[in-house]
DNA sequence: TCGTTTCTGCACTGGTCAGTGCGTTATTGA
DNA sequence: TCAATAACGCACTGACCAGTGCAGAAACGA
């Protein structure tokens, strides 16, 4: 759903000891990949070890063990959603509407780009159950950026508005479960246009 | 999401041996929430022998063993759902609209009622992709559905149409997820309510 | 009542899994 | 060059899991 984000951390203070031979990001990368495609319980550790290319000891030393890898992944990944999917929405232009169009587009890209998972870690999770907190976070965090991007636009009562934020976030998690199930990237390209056709006609009712 | 089906098997033929201690729709429909609760990797036999109350040696000899239960429950599942929501989608009345909102009325019920499964299990498998026949069948029998009733409503040209049977179909899926995550029968009341509004103007549109 | 058939309940097992222990290797600072 | 430190990699293990074997129980027909 979304790109994965290779920011350097901050300059090390020169460790001691022999250097890890692994960077940390492009493991939890990997697992956020390699629990997508299988979920949590159905990934073992030799998957694990062959999906990051660290042995489970080093897992175990650097993220105490599958579930704190599982973890690592899931914030990442959620913190990564809020930044280039949800923050836009909250704090946007003036144009609410434009703002909605634009974290569909920015949908439909991450859904459909070859170098991302095709869905969403949270929205998995959701029926799996093992990180409720995230999954919580990730609707509340979506549903009150399009919330304040339909109140941006301006042209709605509250109750309507929220019937439409409501609406639409239903309609996203809807389309983040298409998009693990079918491979085919035009059909989740039009369910997303779906979408948009929809915002566009809200926007010309202004 | 959908209500037990509790209809009799025609007249048993008078077999031979022992009978069986347990009734078989019983035991699919305590499969069916058991797998809805933990997902099918994480279920253990015991955990159905609990559920169930057959030991694991009859879940064999019955049902094939731990993934042939799984797939009578998401079989007897999606059935139901076919009958009782998609049905008569597909076979409707005159009036397109009025099904799709009877459509969503009874998706309210059965996700909100306490003897029913607070979500469906065709959608949990989406994410786990644990039967993806049953998955692909459960989304193509509801867009279909969806599509001839907007049919039906009759007031819509053929892009209009499927744009908006896809973006209910997704709605649906979405809400189907919310509904396993939260435990509020208000708010997932809330989020059918916003699809019905969003209908309820699509007929006034006329 | 007795032989046949079918289902049950318990104990067992082979395999797989997450997690651990520890000798080895790589790097730093003195 | 050597002590200290930290990560690596292999082998191991105890636990748990799905599935099996089998003796006994419960029904039937005759």
């Amino acid at each position: 759903m979304v790109q994965k984000a290779s920011e350097t951390s901050a300059v090390a203070p020169k460790k001691r000891g022999r250097p890890p031979k692994f960077d940390r990001d492009e493991v939890v990368q990997a697992a956020i990949t390699a629990f997508f495609r299988s979920g949590y319980e159905a990934t073992t550790l030799a998957d694990i070890e062959a999906a990051t290319g660290i042995d489970r000891s080093t897992l175990y030393n650097s993220f105490g063990g599958k579930a704190g890898l599982y973890e690592s992944a899931t914030r990442t990944y959620l913190e990564l959603a809020e930044q280039t999917l949800f923050h836009p929405l909250l704090v946007g232009t003036d144009d609410g509407y434009a703002d909605v169009l634009t974290f569909l587009s920015n949908l439909r890209t991450g859904l459909t780009s070859a170098d991302a998972i095709p869905g969403c870690l949270i929205v998995n999770d959701m029926a799996a159950g093992a990180d409720p907190d995230a999954a919580a976070r990730y609707r509340a965090t979506m549903e009150e950026g399009l919330q304040r991007a339909l109140t941006r636009a301006g042209n709605l009562d509250d109750e309507r508005r929220l019937a439409r934020a409501k609406l639409l976030a239903s309609s996203v998690l809807g389309v983040n479960l298409v998009s693990k199930v079918t491979a085919d990237p035009v059909e989740i390209a039009t369910a997303v246009d779906a979408m948009e056709a929809e915002v566009r006609r809200w926007q010309a009712e202004g």
